[in-house]
DNA sequence: GATCCACGGGAATACACGGATG
DNA sequence: CATCCGTGTATTCCCGTGGATC
């Protein structure tokens, strides 16, 4: 490559760098270490939560907001900080602190629900995070992982407090099921179920937290656009219109928000205009899925979505779409069928009846529509897997 | 101690059946 | 009744692990 060439990219990399200082501040999935506007509700969970500091178990607690109101944002942040304080050796690498001496330990564990929907995933997870060893990932039984767990905890000065997060969402382990999982050592662990309802056989605290009030929701979005883009390149008027848009959803405003970026950045903007907001608003379904959802599936149904969004006609049956999806790799067509429907049926895509052309005799079809948004899925799916299929330039 | 192999979990795939529709 | 969609499930494949074997 020759000079010119050299120079050019550099220029672009900067013009397309502008908008976005850094990803990460302004990314739906990423949470922030202390939640903006949440000091009562962080209050409330730290009392539900305050026999650990007598070295005792709280009894169980179940957070409960609406969707986009930080649930997870705040449980996420209190338990990273309270491992700080009560956490033994995590697993972190030369761990050679005083092995066996150590004192009285309470782990706070949080286990994603959407990453963990086995019994398996779940001890494994749990296991990760208050064991010095690494823990197989395969090629060893669940009753072996539920053993260690035991083994772990078996010193009455250990305990844990798990929060089970996103434990109503469709193919995740429920609060209940996690609870029967933890029979084994319920004398030492405690849980913490954070979803949009109460656990069904719920007995112990509730903590509730309400949607965002318009400014509290500006507050958040400044937050994030001070940290995460150039400086004047999105005005406080579109701030506060976002906020009164996204109507209490942090979820919304801040993939919205990602999404205008990204679309700014594409531009090599050096600021975001009305239209990329707009854009990026259309881009996020009303009653839509975080786009956690999407971003936590495996890789091969990550896949199959990207291919999904790429599609420019979706006015086609699902037989016709995933055929259309499978012709630019991935697996085979049936399969790819299977995964629509599987993916249907837990929300993270609709099927809308096709009631356009019938001309065979059979059941009528169906067609699928992304219910997230899609700009903010295909930015982040990228660079999570970045391997293959080099679509976009990576500008990190 | 090095190598082999059986096992377990999970994903991909195949397949078959039930139901809707003309 | 013929046809095709939607779904439940069986089967196959893959791979990491850890104990058995030599």
């Amino acid at each position: 490559m020759d000079l010119q060439e050299r120079i050019a990219r550099r220029r672009s990399a900067r013009r397309g760098g502008r908008v976005v200082v850094d990803r990460d501040q302004l990314s739906p999935v990423v949470h922030r270490a202390e939640p903006v506007g949440r000091g009562p509700v962080l209050e409330q969970l730290l009392d539900a939560l305050e026999p650990v500091f007598d070295g005792e178990l709280p009894s169980p607690v179940a957070v409960v907001g609406p969707a986009g109101s930080g649930t997870s944002a705040i449980v996420t942040a209190l338990f990273d900080a309270l491992n700080e304080q009560f956490g033994g050796p995590s697993r972190t690498i030369g761990t050679t602190t005083r092995a066996g001496s150590t004192g009285p330990v309470t782990w706070f564990v949080t286990v994603d629900g959407r990453q963990v929907e086995s019994p398996f995933a779940f001890y494994r997870a749990v296991l990760s995070r208050i064991s010095t060893d690494r823990v197989p990932e395969s090629g060893v039984g669940t009753d072996e992982l539920r053993e260690r767990l035991a083994d772990r905890l078996s010193r009455p000065d250990r305990r844990a407090v798990v929060a089970i997060d996103h434990h109503d969402e469709p193919e995740t382990l429920g609060a209940e099921r996690v609870r029967e999982l933890l029979t084994p050592v319920e004398d030492r662990v405690s849980t913490v179920a954070v979803g949009q309802r109460e656990p069904d056989d719920h007995r112990g605290t509730t903590v509730s937290v309400t949607a965002y009030r318009d400014h509290e929701l500006v507050d958040v979005i400044t937050d994030r656009v001070s940290t995460g883009l150039a400086a004047g390149a999105l005005g406080h008027d579109a701030v506060r219109e976002l906020a009164a848009w996204a109507d209490g959803n942090a979820h919304d405003a801040l993939a919205a928000l990602f999404g205008a970026a990204v679309l700014a950045s594409e531009d090599g903007a050096d600021r975001i205009e009305s239209h990329h907001l707009e854009r990026a608003r259309d881009d996020v379904p009303d009653d839509g899925v975080h786009v956690g959802r999407p971003l936590a599936l495996s890789e091969t149904r990550q896949r199959v979505l990207l291919a999904l969004t790429e599609l420019e006609s979706t006015d086609r049956p699902i037989r016709e779409i995933a055929t259309a999806i499978a012709d630019r790799s991935s697996p085979t067509a049936g399969t790819v069928k299977r995964f629509l429907y599987e993916l249907a049926d837990c929300g993270v895509v609709e099927r809308v009846p096709l009631s356009t052309v019938t001309a065979g005799s059979g059941r009528q079809p169906s067609t699928v529509e992304a219910q997230f948004p899609t700009i903010a899925f295909r930015a982040l799916a990228a660079t999570a897997a970045q391997t293959s299929d080099e679509t976009g330039r990576s500008s990190d």
